[in-house]
DNA sequence: CAGATAATGTACATATCTGTCAAGTTTTCA
DNA sequence: TGAAAACTTGACAGATATGTACATTATCTG
């Protein structure tokens, strides 16, 4: 069993119809946009025009598709939001306006995958054992960020949450904010979370990093 | 078509087996156990040891059960969170202290029906609506506390969003976390969401009315 | 262009759920 | 105590899902 080839643009480079790839996308996108249980092997079937039984030639069981889709998760989500706390920053309402942009609606942290994951792992004991796990390495990852400016490990760890806890709470509540509004609220949220007013400047190099796609 | 009586105690005051209220209680469960796709007729039958199909007498069909623990939800949950806004308080931080108090495990809100009703709207347009309108009503009336001690209303908004935020994201990671560890991180928390510290009496306070039920 | 491999499809066996109906049993109450 | 009301049940009909075996077809490779 190999998977069908893919060229750089990700497009189907063999002349088969179907392929792991496809299944898997079209598992995701099910998975985000109404959960785990829409994710069935007969109605994605249905959806890529495929036979259903063709599925199985890709993977053993439903139960590898839903591997698969998790793996994708822990490999993407998680280490862009680590790696976002480690980029330069020369203060911390600088370093704050890093990690809060990776949740912006293009950004490389997939807000809605997250949500349904959690979804997930709240039928099942094992997901909810990895993603335990995730959370703790991103919390772990934005308190050294505050700590590296100086807070002290205690109060580090309380910012940290309240930033993360946020993010996941605004995740959790599904809100549909224009960039507008966001950028709006941004000098408090900075305030809050910090116990500092960001600088214009700051504020001035976040807005062009993440321009208003209406505007 | 009419509900079994039950006595004080909610015991079953009739003979009969069944009520309306025994399959609600035993969906509200599984619900809040295992989310919405747990919530099926037959493996509640067998659970009660009844026929599956008596349980046709008490609700037209699943959507009427469904229906019904929506509509438990919303007049249990946001009623409790609007109360404790409203409660009386001398500082922003003992308000605030009220309001954490409620999310805490034996508190009226009840944290896993939040988060199932929230996978329940994931996948269904019209639960998400409600969920939002409860949303809009809590942040409302948090915001409207944080005005009541003296917060300019923009400012307020946000703090409200980030108290909030950060219970749902709690919810969202469901922690479980020792009532001993959540007392040691509830000054910094109270410094973060009002900008100042709380006073050791009002701690004290707050220690009181939620005693450790290990210690 | 032929054989090997990759992928697809048909048919079948099985499981689990939902909901209707008509006939039964149990409880209540006049 | 007996009729009415409240409940319970088994049998039936239908929908939708999973997974296996085997035949078939499309694509690639030498």
């Amino acid at each position: 069993m190999t998977q069908a080839k893919t060229d750089a643009s990700g497009e189907n480079a063999t002349g088969w119809r179907g392929s792991k790839d496809l299944w898997l996308d079209a598992a995701q996108n099910a998975f985000v946009d109404s959960g785990l249980d829409a994710v069935k092997i007969q109605p994605l079937a249905s959806q890529l025009d495929l036979s259903r039984t063709s599925f199985y030639w890709f993977f053993k069981d439903r139960a590898a598709l839903l591997d698969a889709l998790l793996e994708r998760w822990e490999t993407t989500n998680t280490g862009s939001l680590v790696a976002a706390t480690e980029a330069y920053a020369e203060t911390i309402s600088e370093a704050v306006l890093n990690l809060i942009g990776i949740f912006l609606d293009d950004g490389p942290f997939r807000s809605r995958f997250d949500l349904a994951v959690r979804g997930w792992a709240h039928q099942d004991e094992a997901v909810a054992a990895r993603v335990n796990a995730a959370d703790a390495v991103r919390l772990d990852a934005i308190q050294r960020m505050f700590i590296r400016f100086g807070f002290d490990p205690k109060e580090a760890d309380v910012r940290a949450r309240t930033v993360y806890l946020v993010q996941i709470g605004y995740i959790s509540l599904q809100v549909q904010e224009d960039m507008a509004t966001r950028m709006e609220r941004m000098p408090d949220y900075v305030k809050t979370y910090t116990g500092q007013n960001p600088s214009e400047r700051e504020l001035a190099r976040f807005r062009a990093a993440h321009p208003d796609p209406l505007a």
